[in-house]
DNA sequence: ACATTGTAGTTGTCTATACAACTAGTGCGA
DNA sequence: TCGCACTAGTTGTATAGACAACTACAATGT
C-alpha cells in the first residue's frame, strides 16, 4: 500500500546539508562538517558521503578543497538550462498547435561576414532560409538561418511543414559547440512584416551559432516579438 | 620537469565517450557500451566506470535507465549560467570600472500587486531602492528594487557606494530560490532619461525575484539599454 | 493466441579498505 | 625571528565485492 519510497543515504546526507544551509544555520563561507564526521553521524561509509558532496559541487552549493575542507559556497548561480530546444517542442509543451511559414529556401555565396563566421572562403556555397513561426496561429519567431553544406548536404530538400531547422540540423549534425547572444533590438522592416508587428516594437534577437565536427554548421538569427515572448527561468536550491 | 599530468581513470573514460560522440561515431540515440564492458575495454573497476558515466548524465550527453543501458542523449543543452551575478564584478571581469549612483532610498508601504509577490498584507512595509550602473561611466542597468525588510532590515543603512543591492542580499539574505524572465521592451521615460537613451531605444528587461529561507526577499527589475548590453552563453561538449 | 514465468543483462546503491595528494598548523633548530 | 621539517586532518581516487531493482526477451504452459 503505503510506497516505501526508501531514499538513498548519499540523498539524505545531501537533503540535510541542503536543509542547514537553507534554513540559514550554515551561512556562505561557513563549514561542513568533514566526511569522517558525516560519515559517524549518519553511519554509512565515507565513500557514499563522498559521493553527495561531490555531487553538491556539482549543483554549486559548497566548494571543496583537497587537504583544507567543505565550505558553502558564497554565489549561488542560476543554471538555467537556457535550451537549444527546438521550437515545436516548446510550443507543444504549452500545450498550443505549432506552425511554419516558409519565406525563403535557397542557395546563396557567403559574403566576407557569412564566410569568416563559417571559416570558409568569401563566396563559399551555403544554404539560406526564413521561416517564421507561429504559436495559435500568431507569429513569434521570425527565424534567419544561414547552413553550412558540408555540415547538412540535403538542406535544401526538406521539407519544413514536418519538421523544423534546428530538429532537422540536431538530427543530422549533432551538436559539439554553440554559442548564442540574447540583445533587445527592433526588427527589420521585413521582419516586422512577418510577425505582423509595427517595426518600432522592441524585440528579443537571439545570435546563435553552431559547430558540429569539424563544421561551422549553421548561424541563426532568431527575431521575438518582446511582447509575445520571454524567457523564463527558475533557480531552486 | 615535464608535468607528469595524471588523469584520472574515470577522466580517461569520458573523454573516450566524448571523443566518439564528437566524432559522430556513435550518434544519439546510439548504445553505449555497458559498464561491464568499459570496465574490461579499460581495465578499471566498475565503480569507476559507474562514476564516469554518473557524470556524462549530469553533462546532458548520455541518458541511463536501469535495466536497459545507456545511450547517447538526443538533445544537448546549453547549461548557460544565466547567472544571479553581482553586475559589479561582471564589469570588472571586463577590465573596466564600475560606479552606481544612488536615485532613491526609502521606505514605502507595498500596493495590492508588490503584497501579493511579497506574500504580505497590502500596505505592508517595504524597501525601495533605484540606483543606475554605469561601466566606464555609461550607463548599463538601471534597478529599481523592493526588499523585504523581514529579509534585510537594515537595507536603508547601506552604503551603495561600497556595495551593490545584489551583493549585500546576497550575504545577509542567502538565497533559496529565485525566477526570472528576460523580455524586450521600452523603457519608461524615467529610466529612459537615467540611462541617458531616448525612450524610443529597446531594452532588455529582467525582472527577478529572490527568495531567502521563509521569505521573499526581493523584487527587482533591471533595464539593459538593448544596444550596450547582450547575454552571452557558450555550451562545449 | 495469450498470459505467465524465468532469466540474463544492466544500472543503482552501498561497503570497507587503501593509498595519494594536499593544507594548515605546530614545533624545532639555526 | 626566520625558515624548515614534520604531522594530523582532509579530500581525491581507485578497488573488489555485494545485493537490489529494473528491463527486455525467451521459454513455458494453458
Amino acid at each position: 500500500m503505503s510506497e516505501d519510497a526508501v531514499v538513498p543515504a548519499y540523498e539524505r546526507v545531501k537533503a540535510f546539508i541542503k536543509a542547514q544551509v537553507n534554513q540559514g544555520v550554515w551561512r556562505p563561507g561557513a563549514a561542513v562538517p568533514s566526511e569522517a564526521a558525516l560519515q559517524q553521524q549518519f553511519g554509512i561509509s565515507r565513500m557514499t558521503v563522498n559521493r553527495a558532496l561531490r555531487e553538491l559541487v556539482v549543483e554549486g552549493l559548497v566548494t571543496r578543497t583537497q587537504g583544507s575542507g567543505t565550505v558553502v559556497a558564497q554565489l549561488h548561480r542560476i543554471s538555467s538550462t537556457l535550451a537549444l530546444r527546438d521550437i515545436h517542442d516548446e510550443v507543444l509543451a504549452r500545450g498550443h498547435v505549432h506552425s511554419t511559414r516558409l519565406q525563403h529556401l535557397a542557395a546563396v555565396r557567403a559574403s566576407a561576414a557569412l564566410a569568416e563566421v563559417f571559416r570558409l572562403r568569401r563566396g563559399a556555397r551555403l544554404f539560406h532560409s526564413v521561416l517564421v513561426h507561429c504559436e495559435d496561429g500568431l507569429p513569434i519567431q521570425h527565424e534567419d538561418r544561414h547552413v553550412n553544406p558540408a555540415a547538412a548536404p540535403d538542406y535544401l530538400g526538406v521539407d519544413f511543414a514536418l519538421t523544423t531547422p534546428t530538429r532537422y540540423l540536431l538530427e543530422h549534425a549533432p551538436l559539439t559547440e554553440a554559442s548564442y547572444s540574447i540583445e533587445a533590438s527592433l526588427p527589420s522592416v521585413q521582419e516586422a512584416a512577418c510577425l505582423a508587428i509595427a517595426p518600432s516594437v522592441p524585440c528579443l534577437v537571439m545570435t546563435r551559432r553552431t559547430v558540429s565536427g569539424p563544421h561551422v554548421a549553421s548561424l541563426a538569427r532568431l527575431v521575438y516579438p518582446g511582447l509575445r515572448y520571454s524567457f523564463n527561468g527558475k533557480f531552486q536550491l
